[in-house]
RNA sequence: GCGCCAGUAGCUCAGUGGAUAGAGCGCUACCCUGCGGAGGUAGAGGUCAGAGGUUCGAAUCCUCUCUGGCGUACCA
């Protein structure tokens, strides 16, 4: 039997059946209760958990905080979860997990695996998270990078809470940067059988065009040659977004991040196999029956200001093309009505942000599920050399692909380095830096604690040590049970990332159960004790502390696993 | 101009209503010489951009100011 909730609400309802115990007995006037009533205190000699509810309830109980945390310990027996509480001024009650307990999550954790802390919260709704979908004109940069990790843990967190989640990237195929993309190929192809043609106006001047065209040429010969000065023929553009799609998929796949589906942006504008109008026809069939579409000046426009918007915005072009705003709509009617998911998370570059609400907007609009619509920004990276700020661009022909990146300092390091920050926080990306202290990237130190359990239990089986069977309960070193505690987090953390759509609590505290295990393993050497190794003469010890640190690799490994990063036996 | 996101230690950043504001890197001292030293402990380092307000309590919420990034297309 999993349990579902986490050890947070369960305090939380001792804390709330106690509260109302002691309204029954009359002891505390009946006060309305907020929703959350306990918190992980900062400074562990406050406990497990506190609770500040005394000094938020003081006002509407008219009674001094110290007074109401007694009327509320009261009832709050120490039972199989918690020790008697402890009241500390101006008015908080500390609790502490008893000793049995922690000890008993061990086992828990061996018995559960990796899905030890996850919860049912998401109730199995269908979530799908659309991330990255850089433009097919180029390879990606390092700053596609982030929008990876971001996206992909995020969608790892949410999978772990219990939600049916699907990976997507969206290949904006359809647009007019798909058109200079094309003529520039053409142009390059034209170059590699020898004629004597310029790149076109405004076209993509990145070497990587070149190498596209070999590849072109390599595979297709002169197939797609026509006339001297002639437009590109037909297929050019596809076979070009489908060598470059390649090569972003191959890249993701090093990065450590697949898609359930690639989802193209032209085939909004198909008719479904059994006859059914495309998505885009039908989104706009909604909006013009709503009398949400007016033309005006040649053109199409959503009526957006009549909506809550500043002002309307294009749908259809003068010339009779639809805007990439008239795809998006589409797309989401595609997401909402026609695939049906109970939430849609969209993980976008700060750049695209003016085009946040009216997005929400349309989507109301069309779908009605305006709502279930979470459209997450993260802010631009910087690039820096030293103090020196790079300026990426894939007309201006600079980039630095994510491909380096990896290259130079690993896929495990790039994700773990873009995770630890918030997405609404500005990064500052030095390369030389980035390079110089890949060797200190706190992954490793992860990593490193990881490989060391690993270690443990290998040379255990090795001398005929087994945690099978072993009695948890002759674990009572502080050292020890600080472990599990820290451990027993991770369901918290979860359901934090999984609420806040913030993937850097993960990373941060993946940290700390690195130094949890760190301390762990140090203690012995500092108190000189050879018995308080793992691996002792005393076989039902050594057992016992063989569960422990099989846990904890659970425990870590899990945490490695969620942000996409490897968890190696040994380095 | 208007809008969005930010400003926290030397550097890069966590912390979004609770108790003495933290981590990594860098710096200093010490421990341990290992079941893997990519380790442990401690210390120095702070006007949480500034001012006012709300609250029993503010880095956190509100207002204003300053600074930075981004947006404000019939581009995507």
């Amino acid at each position: 039997m999993t349990d579902t909730t986490t050890l947070r609400d369960r305090i939380g309802a001792l804390v709330a059946g106690a509260t109302r115990a002691a309204i029954n007995a009359g002891t505390l006037p009946d006060v309305a209760l907020p929703d959350e009533l306990v918190e992980r205190p900062r400074d562990a000699g406050h406990g497990d958990y506190a609770s500040s509810l005394p000094l938020r309830l003081a006002r509407s109980a008219m009674m001094p905080p110290l007074a109401i945390a007694e009327a509320i310990a009261e009832h709050l027996p120490s039972d199989d979860v918690i020790d008697a509480p402890q009241i500390a001024p101006p008015g908080f009650i500390n609790l502490s997990l008893a000793e049995h307990f922690v000890q008993g999550e061990i086992d828990r954790i061996i018995e559960q695996g990796a899905a030890f802390a996850d919860s049912t919260l998401g109730e199995g709704k269908r979530v799908q998270l659309e991330f990255v979908s850089a433009n097919p004109t180029g390879p990606l940069h390092v700053g596609n990078g982030r929008g990876a990790a971001i996206g992909d843990t995020l969608a790892s967190a949410l999978a772990a809470a219990g939600y049916q989640v699907e990976r997507e990237y969206y290949v904006n195929d359809a647009g007019t940067q798909t058109d200079v993309f094309a003529e520039t190929l053409y142009a390059r192809y034209q170059q590699q059988h020898g004629r004597d043609v310029p790149l076109p106006e405004g076209g993509y001047p990145g070497e990587y065009m070149v190498d596209l065209a070999i590849e072109m040429r390599e595979r297709e010969g002169d197939r797609f040659l026509a006339a001297p000065g002639e437009p590109p023929p037909a297929g050019v553009r596809e076979m070009g977004i489908e060598l470059i799609v390649e090569q972003i998929r191959d890249t993701l796949g090093t990065f450590g991040t697949t898609y359930d589906r690639w989802f193209s942006e032209r085939s909004l504008y198909e008719a479904t196999a059994d006859g059914e109008p495309s998505a885009y026809d039908a989104a706009l069939a909604i909006l013009r029956e709503n009398g949400h579409l007016a033309e005006r000046e040649g053109a199409l426009w959503l009526t957006s200001s009549n909506l809550g918007e500043d002002k309307d915005n294009v749908v259809v072009r003068s010339d009779g093309r639809p805007t990439y705003f008239a795809s998006d709509i589409a797309y989401h009617y595609d997401k909402f009505l026609t695939r049906g998911f109970d939430q849609v998370i969209n993980v976008w570059g700060a750049d695209h942000h003016g085009h946040v609400s009216r997005l929400e907007v349309g989507t109301e609009a069309v779908t009605g599920k305006g709502d279930a619509l979470h459209l997450l920004l993260y802010q631009l990276v910087t690039l820096k050399r030293g103090s020196e700020t790079v300026r990426l661009s894939k007309r201006g022909g600079e980039i630095i692909t994510l491909d380096e990146l990896i290259e130079e300092v690993g896929p495990d390091a790039a994700r773990f380095f873009f995770l630890l920050r918030a997405p609404s926080s500005q990064m500052d990306f030095d390369l030389d830096l980035a390079v110089k202290q890949s060797n200190e990237n706190p992954v490793f130190y992860i990593q490193y604690a990881h490989a060391r359990l690993a270690s443990i239990l290998d040379r255990a089986a090795g001398e005929g040590h087994t945690p099978d069977g072993g009695d948890v309960a002759l674990l009572t070193a502080p050292h020890e049970l600080a472990l599990v505690r820290e451990m027993l987090r991770l369901s918290e953390v979860i359901e934090l990332v999984a609420t806040t759509y913030e993937p850097q609590h993960l990373a941060h505290y993946g940290m700390e159960l690195a130094t949890s295990f760190h301390a762990f393993n140090d203690a012995f050497r500092q108190q000189g004790d050879p018995n308080l190794k793992v691996i002792t003469d005393d076989a039902a010890l050594t057992a016992a502390r063989l569960r422990l640190v099989q846990a904890a690799k659970i425990a870590l490994g899990r945490v490695l696993d969620l942000m996409g990063m490897t968890a190696p036996e040994r380095m």
